[in-house]
DNA sequence: GTACTGACCAGAT
DNA sequence: CATCTGGCCAGTA
């Protein structure tokens, strides 16, 4: 038997890539999909082991507050907001996104 | 093996 | 709003 770290990375990357487009979700949300609940921290660290390179749409996942938690001007986090506007995903003045609107598991 | 850190979270102060 | 505390799990030194 394979361990099942590798899986669960796999697990976690299923379940953003299953994020609708211009929708958002949560680390802790992912985390709880993937069959790890209260293990957000895993979340960010698989979508962290993907550096960028795939085609995963890791930019749907912002943290609990709404907001996104990669270091504020980082290319990353530029990066993610900039996919997540021209998906349709508004940002308030505060840089925070109002989950009651664009939360996956969310209606308006 | 221990200790510290991190793209986290919820509750308390 | 800021700060701290305890919990979670994996990666790194």
């Amino acid at each position: 038997m394979a361990s099942f770290e590798a899986d669960i990375n796999q697990r976690i990357w299923q379940v953003v890539a299953a994020i609708p487009r211009g929708r958002v979700s949560t680390y802790g949300e992912i985390a709880r999909r993937a069959g790890m609940p209260g293990a957000a921290r895993r979340a960010g660290a698989a979508l962290k082991a993907l550096h960028g390179q795939t085609r995963i749409p890791w930019h749907r996942v912002l943290n609990a507050s709404g907001r996104i938690s990669l270091p504020p001007g980082s290319s990353a986090a530029l990066t993610q907001r900039q996919r997540l506007e021209d998906e349709g995903v508004a940002f308030k003045p505060n840089g925070s996104v109002d989950m009651k609107q664009f939360a996956w598991d969310s209606e308006v």
